[in-house]
RNA sequence: CGGGGAGUAGCGCAGUUUGGUUAGCGCGCAUGGUUCGGGACCAUGAGGCCGGGGGUUCAAAUCCCCCUUCCCCGACCA
């Protein structure tokens, strides 16, 4: 490509809007352009990285039996509301009607629509297990679309789907596709780790997250370095400490007057006792009524472990009218003592002595609270948010933190839209049985986002070799020297005829924009054609990760390109 | 949805507080010239519903009301 002839529109200053370095560079390199809110279009530069991606993908994904389909993406609320979901997705459904007034959506994932292909048209086990997926466009309706393509309302998404015969067919598609997502990100050159998530509501099922390490992400990656535990901090086990009561310390329990004393940082003050003598009640409303969470005053609440012990589908923290119809008190005065709701209380706060807990009743807390003694407790669980240094469920040392970016997520799913939409095929004995279901995202765009937050410096991009969109520029320094531009030409055709991509700059620019839009748009090698090393017969060639600069000959640049940068003679 | 900020040329901004010439500056863009190894210089030029609507006024980018879009911080997700 003649980069004269390129829409490739560089921008010399960082737009305002833009936060983060990959949405900065990007918009700076004329990959992609804003439309609407979380809506953008990607220009050529974009849409070369997007298919060297979508190549990995598909190799990735073939490799492993997975076959390629494309479902509609505007889908009717029929389906959705067979699954449910129709009701449950919410507002980032983005719904609307067609002219005679039929309701439809725009899909945000395609679980309903694969599996009423699949039920449709599956009908024994004779034809399972199965594997689909496709790369195509998802619309969210984002609450807040942020950073860029990096969470947009519209993104391009490779999801597939697995159907098996049973769990153990299921978890061996699971395992296939955590090798591929694995493979995929590899070869993407990407620092990733794969992290247990959270399965929600789903029981019985698992889950892997596959997270970029970068200080720009949005999640928090758990992990152990002695084990190799990693997870999402939502996930994040905690070893329970091994305490045991004291019984012959405990001290009668006292009544005191805390006037206005809330939080826990007023409390403890008030008290002149330090947070780890605080036990924390929070009441939670949930569909299967309140429930109290205990966790010690310095540690903080773990809503999604608390809502798979409760086992309720919606858990929210109470509203004022609610704690004091619980406590009989004013937000902040909550305490176990006396509770008639379920308590839930987190490790830390087993055979914990002489406890300050609020009095449920206005201005008093207790000193001095003690379990069994003052109050039962339902269940003791893992409830609380894991921080640095807290002991590995695994193997007890340490955990670290890192923030990561999500750029997939596989699912197995198990059976709960093979009921609600049907889905069964007839066993070996003729009997009727439910498809094991599994779901598996790459959010694309969000993965070459987090390839460029991993790879840049202050010049710009810097592109794996494999996303970039070409493999080599060729840079004559002054076009008007017709030696140099003929030996450019000459070069660019060889590369091309090669079989490399390459990126020819002919524009008649000077030295200066030539050179930074070329560190900008982050190709690997820069040939450089300029009259000092060419009276030598040389060119120089550049890496944009290293800096590294070779001269030479010209008659040799193909060979060098093929197998010094690539690796391996063609 | 709650909180904060912003909409003026393709990009970055000034002007708005205190209404008053033809709405400015840098970059970019077009044409000509001098240049040519890390975002040159000179000259000429094109480009604006000052986010939209309504109001106040002799007069509105500027004051008032309504609407709208976008960005940032919190609860969801690839």
């Amino acid at each position: 490509m003649l980069f004269s002839k390129a829409l490739i529109p560089t921008l010399r200053e960082t737009p305002a809007d833009a936060e983060v370095i990959s949405h900065q560079l990007m918009l700076r390199a004329g990959m992609i352009r804003k439309v609407a809110a979380g809506i953008y279009s990607y220009l050529p530069l974009a849409q070369r990285v997007f298919q060297k991606l979508k190549t990995i993908i598909r190799e990735e994904m073939n490799r492993i039996d997975s076959q390629e389909v494309t479902l509609p993406g505007v889908q009717p609320a029929e389906l959705w509301q067979e699954s449910g979901r129709w009701h449950f997705y919410g507002k980032e459904l983005l719904r609307f009607q067609d002219r005679s007034e039929r309701d439809f959506c725009l899909g945000p994932t395609h679980e309903e629509v694969i599996t009423d292909l699949v039920r449709r048209n599956v009908k024994s086990y004779r034809h399972l297990p199965l594997i689909l997926y496709q790369i195509q466009t998802k619309f969210r309706d984002e609450i807040r679309p942020r950073f860029g393509v990096m969470r947009a309302r519209e993104f391009v998404m490779k999801d597939a789907y697995s159907f098996d015969r049973d769990e153990a067919g299921a978890e061996e598609s699971y395992h296939k596709m955590y090798q591929a997502y694995s493979r995929i990100f590899e070869r993407c050159g990407l620092d990733f780790r794969a992290v247990e998530a959270d399965t929600g509501a789903i029981g019985g099922s698992f889950s892997h997250e596959f997270m970029v390490l970068a200080d720009s992400g949005e999640d928090i990656i758990v992990y152990c370095e002695s084990c190799g535990y990693a997870a999402n901090l939502e996930k994040a086990e905690i070893k329970p400490p091994e305490n045991s009561p004291s019984p012959e310390n405990q001290k009668p329990p006292d009544k005191v007057s805390t006037p206005g004393q809330k939080t826990v940082e007023e409390v403890t003050g008030f008290l002149g006792v330090s947070p780890e003598h605080l036990i924390k009640t929070l009441i939670f409303s949930t569909d299967k009524g309140p429930v109290a969470a205990l966790v010690r005053g310095n540690h903080e609440i773990n809503e999604i472990k608390l809502k798979n012990y409760v086992g309720c589908e919606e858990l929210v923290l109470a509203d004022d009218s609610l704690v004091e119809k619980v406590t009989h008190a004013p937000r902040g005065f909550a305490g176990p003592v006396g509770l008639t709701i379920p308590i839930y209380a987190d490790h830390a706060l087993k055979g914990v002595v002489n406890m300050v807990a609020g009095g449920n009743e206005n201005d008093v807390h207790f000193k001095n609270v003690n379990t069994p003694r003052d109050y039962q407790v339902t269940l003791y669980a893992d409830l609380r948010k894991a921080e640095v240094n807290d002991p590995c469920a695994r193997c007890g040392k340490p955990l670290k933190m890192r923030k990561g970016i999500e750029v997939g997520h596989i699912f197995k799913l198990g059976t709960k839209y093979s009921e609600t939409l049907h889905a069964t095929y007839l066993d070996q004995a003729g009997k009727e049985k439910r498809i094991v279901m599994g779901c598996y995202g790459i959010g694309v765009g969000r993965t070459i986002a987090a390839a460029i937050e991993q790879h840049h410096d202050k010049d710009g991009i810097i592109f794996p070799p494999t996303l970039a969109p070409y493999q080599a520029l060729i840079l004559p320094v002054n076009i008007n020297e017709p030696k140099v531009c003929e030996t450019a030409f000459k070069i660019y055709n060889a590369l091309q005829s090669d079989g490399i991509e390459a990126l020819m700059d002919d524009r008649d620019e000077r030295p200066g924009i030539k050179f930074k839009d070329a560190d900008l748009i982050g190709i690997p090698l820069r040939i450089t054609l300029g009259r000092r090393t060419f009276e030598e017969g040389k060119v120089e060639i550049r890496n944009r990760k290293t800096g590294k600069v070779d001269l030479v000959n010209v008659e040799e640049t193909i060979g060098y390109v093929n197998d010094h940068f690539f690796g391996k003679p063609r």
